[in-house]
DNA sequence: TCTGACTCGCCACTGCTTTT
DNA sequence: AAAAGCAGTGGCGAGTCAGA
């Protein structure tokens, strides 16, 4: 289903497995359900692919005005208007921080600038799950990310394999883990790729068990969670196109290389050969990291254009995520919660860090005995940076500004924290994610679901 | 309604690391 | 030493959106 959140006045659209309208009614603190109705039409990027998984059309979730699809099988199933105004009279959420990602895309890189968007691996999968019949959840699974009750839940239908032990962990093994630890690591690890793609939280008696994004979640709403504010990504990134020293965020300077920048580029790419059919160009990037990679490099291979790539060399198309990735690392990149380890995040799926990632951190001494602190993710997500004498030349991200380094972990107060409470029959009070699972189950029980 | 710019996700390729 | 695994990166097509 839609959700749309309004914000201290900034609208912010989200797709998310719930029946609600959320609106701010009074300063950006309490959110109020509304019904269907006053949903406004959506259309363009918070509307899911029109590609089914199967290449099918199919129902699909969408606020318009026609009673048409799912909302039409809503409406024939409960009379949603007694719901909303039963959840009304039950729920109350009170934020002290700007909700800009609901459900946050826990596990990865989260920042005001960076809600979810529905072509996100996450969002399809969960789309996919959500919208299937199939299987029926453990109805008490949300209370594990509280209590120390050994519960279950699995947000995954299936679980990657696991990688295999890499060297960005060794260092810190090294210093914190002993070889029991290792091996624990490692049962865990294995654990986490069986087909049941579940395991428990190590931390002293706490006994939730979960997936790999759950236990992630559960660990820094449960466990750390106080003093972990949500990192808004580097204070600011250097053009460095030629000479050039414009800074700013990555957004101010994109739209500087697109206004100062592009015609140089252009110019660059007929220079060279570099223009193709429709309009694209491909041209050398004028980063010094790119052109001295250039210069070390040979020609690649043909293109079907007729022209030659060459190392260092990218469409003008590609070029704000050839900025993003390659040199400020920032922007659209998702960042792991715990290390803050940086990727694209259409990697996110393939690359499957998270599992490696949390069985490393969940095995440090501390976290076992069960009196880890904020200090502790500090410290891992220290100890987890690739050390830049030992990095090999062609894995270092050569010519990454350095704010990629910095640890994501700020020591924040409580009015910056998300931090959201839900009224329930329960009264319970927590992380955004953590609300938001329990509103999901509220829900569902409240309808009779099976799932939304 | 059309069009061009833009975003997103999938895929392929290269080269390095790890395993056998 | 060969094979397998993985990280880094760019190409490309489909979808989206805003402006003409």
């Amino acid at each position: 289903m839609w959700m749309i959140m309004k914000d201290n006045g900034a609208r912010t659209r989200l797709w998310g497995p719930c029946l609600i309208f959320l609106h701010t009614v009074s300063s950006g603190s309490n959110f109020r359900l509304y019904s269907f109705s006053s949903l406004p039409s959506t259309k363009g990027s918070v509307k899911p692919s029109a590609r089914s998984e199967n290449g099918s059309e199919e129902e699909r979730p969408r606020c318009t005005g026609r009673r048409t699809g799912y909302r039409a099988r809503i409406r024939r199933e409960r009379d949603f208007s007694l719901v909303v105004e039963r959840v009304n009279s039950i729920i109350h959420l009170r934020a002290s921080h700007g909700l800009t990602a609901f459900p946050p895309r826990f596990g990865v890189f989260a920042s005001e600038n960076d809600g979810p968007r529905h072509r996100s691996a996450y969002f399809k999968r969960r789309y996919v799950e959500l919208d299937s019949d199939a299987e029926e959840e453990d109805t008490d699974a949300v209370e594990g990310l509280y209590s120390s009750q050994a519960v279950s839940y699995s947000d995954r239908a299936s679980m990657s394999p696991p990688r295999k032990k890499r060297a960005l962990g060794a260092s810190h093994e090294e210093s914190e883990a002993d070889c029991d630890e290792e091996e624990a690591i490692v049962e865990d690890t294995q654990a986490s790729s069986s087909s049941s793609a579940l395991r428990r939280c190590t931390w002293h008696t706490c006994a939730a068990e979960g997936d790999d994004d759950f236990l992630v979640a559960h660990i820094l709403s449960v466990h750390l969670p106080l003093k972990r504010g949500f990192h808004s990504g580097p204070a600011g990134v250097t053009c460095e196109w030629r000479d050039c020293r414009h800074t700013g965020t990555p957004e101010s300077v994109w739209r500087h290389t697109k206004e100062v920048h592009k015609a140089d580029a252009q110019q660059l790419a007929t220079q060279l050969g570099g223009v193709g059919r429709n309009g694209t160009f491909r041209f050398p990037c004028q980063r010094e990291a790119c052109r001295l990679r250039a210069l070390r490099a040979e020609p690649v291979d043909d293109q079907a254009d007729g022209t030659e790539r060459q190392i260092g060399t990218v469409q003008w198309t590609q070029f704000k995520r050839h900025c993003e990735s390659v040199h400020w690392k920032a922007g659209s990149l998702a960042r792991c919660a715990l290390c803050g380890f940086v990727d694209r995040r259409e990697s996110w799926k393939r690359r499957n860090h998270t599992t490696g990632c949390l069985s490393r951190f969940m095995a440090l001494p501390a976290f076992r005995r069960g009196d880890a602190t904020d200090e502790s993710l500090l410290s891992y997500q220290n100890s987890s940076r690739w050390p830049a004498d030992h990095l090999p030349a062609s894995r270092f991200p050569f010519g990454a500004q350095e704010s990629i380094h910095e640890p994501i972990l700020t020591h924040t107060g409580l009015q910056v924290n998300p931090e959201v409470q839900c009224v329930w029959d329960c009264n319970p009070k927590g992380s955004v994610y953590m609300v938001w699972k329990m509103l999901e189950k509220c829900l569902k029980n409240l309808l009779g679901m099976r799932s939304l």
